[in-house]
DNA sequence: GCGACAG
DNA sequence: ATCTTGTCGC
């Protein structure tokens, strides 16, 4: 049951409406697990929110005059969390799970949790949420119980939210199954929607000459999937922010924006480095 | 028909 | 995701 391996392109995975080719049975027990998948994330995505939905606000700029926040007398933004998967290179199966949290007026580390695991489940594109989601949601879990005042407020994934082939990505996912405010960031292009590479090079390069380094991503549904932006001035490749759940783009981007010293935010930059590492003190890679 | 496909 | 060297730069 190698879902990864060929034979499931894009055009399997949708819904199956008709009769199937003549298949294999494995095949059709593959297609059976897709389709109980896409049942999943369609339903929860009923409970998907893609607006702003917590009390407190966003620091305006940086490293000023931040302790004058009780002008409005709110909370304010202060533990951004990450998380982030690396694998051990030997074996695609075992891979460490990363969870931190970091200051977000200072960017620094002040939890930090992580797990060794073996998946089960392959890597399939459009269904990265049932590989990582569930060590992701037990570490969040944990933190809970042993680390609640540093709980985030908000957490940045590695993956996409609403730039999905269905509109739920991992981001989403996580967020849902959380009901936490997450922030998806893809370091690539997952071309959905009538995005691709050449056509997001094109308008960022259009775009980048007027002033805004950012580009907001309309499919040609002609909905919001999500923005590119150049988080350094150096990189030309841009990093991809959507939507996971109950945060508005504008409100994503803004504290993205806020947390890049390189070209990953740190919170997943902190989340990968802290896996790789993990992976490392357990004899791994 | 060939290619495209988050991590 | 991972396999890989040197190299340019802060």
């Amino acid at each position: 049951m190698k879902l990864s391996e060929k034979g499931f392109s894009y055009c399997a995975l949708l819904p199956m409406s008709m009769e199937q080719e003549p298949s294999t049975s494995e095949n059709n027990t593959s297609l059976q697990l897709l389709n109980e998948w896409i049942e999943i994330q369609d339903s929860l995505k009923e409970r998907l929110i893609t607006e702003d939905g917590f009390s407190w606000k966003v620091p305006p700029i940086k490293e000023v005059a931040q302790e004058n926040q009780d002008s409005h007398g709110g909370e304010i933004l202060k533990y951004v969390g990450g998380v982030d998967l690396s694998f051990s290179k030997d074996d695609p199966s075992i891979a460490c799970a990363a969870l931190v949290v970091l200051d977000f007026s200072t960017l620094e580390v002040v939890y930090e949790d992580s797990a060794i695991v073996e998946l089960r489940i392959p890597y399939v594109p459009g269904f990265l949420a049932f590989r990582e989601a569930p060590v992701l949601l037990e570490l969040l879990e944990r933190m809970k119980k042993t680390a609640l005042p540093l709980y985030p407020q908000v957490l940045m994934v590695d993956g996409n939210g609403l730039l999905h082939p269905r509109g739920f990505g991992l981001a989403c996912h996580l967020g849902v199954m959380a009901d936490l405010p997450t922030i998806g960031i893809g370091k690539n292009l997952h071309h959905v929607d009538g995005l691709t590479q050449s056509r997001v090079r094109q308008l960022l390069e259009d775009n980048g000459n007027s002033c805004t380094d950012i580009l907001t991503l309309i499919g040609d549904s002609g909905s919001t999937l999500g923005a590119a932006i150049r988080s350094t001035e150096g990189s030309l490749k841009p990093i991809f922010i959507s939507v996971g759940h109950r945060i508005s783009l504008a409100s994503a981007v803004k504290i993205v924006k806020s947390s890049c010293r390189f070209r990953v935010p740190e919170p997943t930059r902190q989340a990968d480095i802290r896996s790789k590492d993990c992976l490392r003190k357990h004899g791994l890679n």
